[in-house]
RNA sequence: GUGGCUAUAGCUCAGUAGGUUAGAGCACCAGAUUGUGGUUCUGGGUGUCGCGGGUUCGAAUCCCGCUAGCCACCCCA
């Protein structure tokens, strides 16, 4: 009525503030970093997509059917499709779609491309998972050979140990093609269905809707049965066992440490044959898991493209954030210019700019006294401050003091950017 | 989407048999130092007690609703 609230971040939405900003970059560009020695290439794709392409990929998962923000329409009479757009809750579709799109598939295969971005779901907000979140991926387009699922899972991981994580898992799994997989998914429901009244209402729901689901559940009373369950890596056919192997070959050539867990599944239906996950121990449980990936051979048909095999990486930036030993930023070396008493605004600006030559120049432009402008300059970490006051500005110069040192001298105007560049460099 | 816990200053929190001007530490601002920081000293509370309503002579405290955060699910990065 009358006082109104003052406006917050929407719900499940955060800022990276200043003090992060260092962190949450050196995080990214490491996956870049990762990413271009070993040949992938940027490529940048619409946050806002159709929502035919994240249905036709999605499923009948919980990624679809509740977690998706759709954009309203905007009511323009002509535009129907308007109402027909969606954020987007990974990238990989989009990355395919704009494969194909821009003509990538004319290029010599496989294409390698990385990228990185917000995405969106409509999940209930905890640590560590927000609505709003930040992905690095990977995908090799083109080819089906299991050495790119290797090279994926090397530049991954490569990615996580160059950030310094430690207690960094992989896990690794198999869960077949559309050749092995129904078969397989009968044979689980057959095992479970004798056992339905013993699970518990989820597993019980899961067992005609979504069988696979039933290995990781972690309901006490579901337990018993998981052991003598028909694993999926013991029901491949020949082509897709060959191919787990051939992956796993690649993975203890390269010295790369895994633990196979026939349990673990991918939400999104595309996936086929190898899936992998990376797992960090001292996160906790909701949020464990720092990015996963696998082949999915079937996104291309799926989409209404050539039928087209595919392996790729996506990462949570937030949570490798959250992982990430804390470094303390390092702070750039800058310079404050003070003056000392007011009417000296131009000159000062005219310092700084000067200083602008050789590195960062802040100016100081309150009204406060002098010894507040250098505790605020040392709170920030300058490595000078320039005072100058009205003498000074005649003579063109100012009092150039280190704040490391304390060393002060007065220094003319045109020999700062010279003077300072060169202890710098001592 | 389901269930549970929580919400007091910028941060971490104290404050309930309901009682008058709501506290601490850190942070922040100012001064000591009319031209010199990081140490020290002095001063300053910077707050619609999450929001809305109810009970009461009186609510940060009790009740209801809402919102947000956290935790466990669902699912996932």
């Amino acid at each position: 009525m009358s006082r109104s609230q003052p406006i917050r971040a929407a719900r499940g939405m955060r800022d990276i503030l200043p003090e992060q900003v260092a962190l949450w970059r050196g995080v990214e560009m490491a996956g870049e970093a990762a990413a271009r020695s070993y040949g992938y290439q940027e490529i940048e794709v619409p946050i806002i997509e159709p929502v035919a392409l994240i249905e036709r990929v999605g499923g009948d998962t919980d990624v679809v059917r509740k977690e998706i923000y759709r954009i309203q329409s905007h009511g323009d009479a002509s535009g129907e499709r308007e109402g027909h757009l969606a954020l987007r809750p990974e990238a990989t579709a989009g990355v395919v779609r704009a494969y194909f799109q821009g003509g990538l598939n004319q290029l010599s295969q496989p294409v390698r491309l990385t990228t990185s971005g917000p995405m969106f779901r409509h999940d209930r907000p905890q640590a560590g998972r927000y609505r709003q979140f930040y992905q690095f991926d990977l995908e090799v387009i083109g080819d089906p050979s299991p050495a790119y699922d290797a090279e994926v899972i090397e530049v991954s991981r490569q990615w996580l140990s160059s950030l310094g994580l430690a207690g960094v898992s992989l896990v690794l799994n198999s869960i077949g093609d559309g050749r092995c997989r129904p078969p397989y998914l009968q044979r689980l429901k057959e095992y479970y269905r004798p056992l339905k009244t013993r699970l518990h209402p989820d597993c019980q729901r899961r067992l005609e809707e979504n069988p696979l689901r039933l290995l990781d559940c972690k309901e006490e009373q579901c337990q018993p049965f998981k052991a003598a369950a028909p694993r999926i890596t013991d029901h491949l056919c020949q082509p897709c066992a060959e191919a787990f192997a051939e992956v796993r070959s690649l993975l203890d050539g390269a010295a790369i440490e895994y633990r196979l867990d026939a349990h673990l599944v991918r939400g999104l239906d595309y996936y086929t044959r190898t899936v992998f996950e990376f797992e960090h121990a001292a996160l906790g449980g909701a949020q464990n898991a720092l990015g996963g990936g696998g082949r999915y051979d079937g996104l291309a048909a799926a989409l209404g493209y050539p039928d087209t095999p595919a392996v790729g990486f996506a990462g949570g930036i937030d949570r490798v954030v959250l992982a990430s030993p804390l470094s303390e930023p390092v702070k750039p070396a800058q310079v404050w210019v003070l003056p000392a008493e007011p009417g000296l605004e131009a000159e000062a600006a005219r310092v700084g700019r000067l200083c602008r030559a050789e590195i960062p120049a802040v100016v100081d432009f309150s009204r406060r006294s002098l010894s507040a402008k250098m505790r605020a300059a040392g709170r920030a970490g300058s490595r000078w401050v320039a005072i100058m006051a009205a003498d000074e500005a005649q003579r063109q110069a100012v009092q150039l003091r280190d704040m490391r040192s304390g060393d002060q001298r007065e220094v003319p105007w045109d020999q700062l950017a010279v003077v300072m560049a060169g202890s710098l460099s001592s």
